[in-house]
DNA sequence: AGTATCAACCGCCACC
DNA sequence: CCGGTGGCGGTTGATA
């Protein structure tokens, strides 16, 4: 659960005056009117940070999102929303458009983001020295994708567990031979230090860290703010298949979303069809088609990605999770499981319990 | 472990 | 003729 941060914040100060429109959008309003340390409704705000190193992907941003969409959920800042670069001021993107940024603040930071990209060229010596001087002040630290690479220079991750996006995790290795790379999973803690893989990872990395701070049941009311049709966790493999399921037309893409949002109901080919107003048959030869997945194959995955969730999670009995994601019963499931993932739920619940939150 | 049943899958062909 | 679609029937695999 979430643990009030006790120090200091100067840097709130250098918000007001510096915080461009850019920043606003991110959700750092300039006249935001709490200070972590103080309460507010009786709760206490803390501050996470994005470090944007010059031609970031604007992908680095998405992660801020979230905490974004937790003050909007809650209804004031519980987050102060910072976005970094060395000395402060404009900072380029990798796709050309500018954010303004304020400087690093030095022993404040509760949780500090470091975002990346393919663009980006070396990152300064006072930067590690920087990320090493305060990685023991701060309550976390986090690589979003290619900011994996940030941390491991700075000697962060060495004997650490990691990963980054899938394609730049054998370079992270040969780079940095002392970083235990995982480079298929979405995002791993290791001792308080984040890595979360590409792209979307950021976000479920950073939906884990408010379910740190805040339990599950923000992140759920968060999840829906963002319009998410499930979490992830950071077991899940980057080249998950449900990955693949990202059908071109509008009919397999109705059978898909009406399979999602009834997961609980039988789901033959049948009803998928019907769903997708087409004949079984030829639903069946476009689903394929279109996903290289058969439909029945597809709804089987949807419903191991959706109990593997639930299981991490370990707030449901296995029962109930079978009857939440229409296995139907616990016989049916397992095997599903084994078939998958070579597991049992229960091996899998020991596994996710060991892997996500160590 | 063996068996019956049924849904899913897929090749083939016909129709529009 | 071609592409999209639907029906039929045999095979396969999961389940009871």
């Amino acid at each position: 659960m979430y643990a009030p941060t006790e120090k200091p914040n100067d840097f709130l100060s250098v918000a007001t005056t510096s915080g461009g429109a850019d920043c606003e959008a991110a959700g750092c309003s300039a006249d935001t009117s709490f200070a972590p340390g103080a309460s507010q409704g009786g709760e206490v705000g803390q501050s996470i940070g994005l470090f944007v190193p010059d031609g970031f992907e604007a992908s680095s941003l998405a992660s801020l999102s979230v905490f974004e969409a937790a003050n909007s959920v809650l209804g004031y800042n519980h987050y102060a929303i910072r976005i970094y670069t060395e000395f402060g001021g404009q900072v380029r993107g990798a796709f050309g458009f500018s954010v303004v940024t304020e400087p690093l603040p030095t022993n404040t930071l509760d949780s500090l983001l470091i975002g990346g990209g393919r663009a980006v060229t070396q990152c300064s010596s006072t930067l590690f020295d920087y990320l090493r001087r305060e990685r023991p002040v701060a309550r976390r630290i986090a690589g979003v994708g290619l900011g994996t690479f940030t941390l491991a220079q700075a000697g962060l991750l060495d004997r650490r567990r990691a990963t980054t996006q899938a394609e730049f995790a054998h370079e992270l290795q040969s780079l940095f031979p002392e970083v235990l790379v995982e480079g298929d999973k979405l995002f791993i803690e290791d001792r308080s230090i984040w890595t979360s893989a590409g792209m979307t990872a950021g976000i479920d990395l950073a939906l884990a860290l408010l379910e740190g701070d805040c339990g599950p049941e923000l992140v759920f009311a968060v999840a829906r703010h963002l319009l998410m049709h499930q979490r992830r966790m950071g077991s899940q493999s980057q080249t998950s298949d449900l990955l693949d399921l990202v059908p071109k037309s509008d009919r397999v893409q109705r059978a898909l979303a009406f399979a999602r949002e009834n997961l609980r109901l039988p789901l033959t080919v049948e009803s998928l069809a019907e769903a997708a107003c087409l004949s079984p048959r030829q639903f069946s030869r476009l689903f394929h088609l279109e996903t290289g997945h058969t439909p029945a194959r597809a709804v089987e995955k949807l419903r191991i990605d959706v109990a593997q969730t639930l299981i991490a999670q370990g707030r449901l009995p296995i029962s109930a999770i079978v009857h939440e994601t229409g296995f139907g019963d616990r016989e049916r499931m397992r095997r599903a499981f084994h078939r998958a993932t070579g597991a049992s739920p229960m091996a899998v619940r020991r596994d996710t319990g060991r892997s996500v939150m160590a």
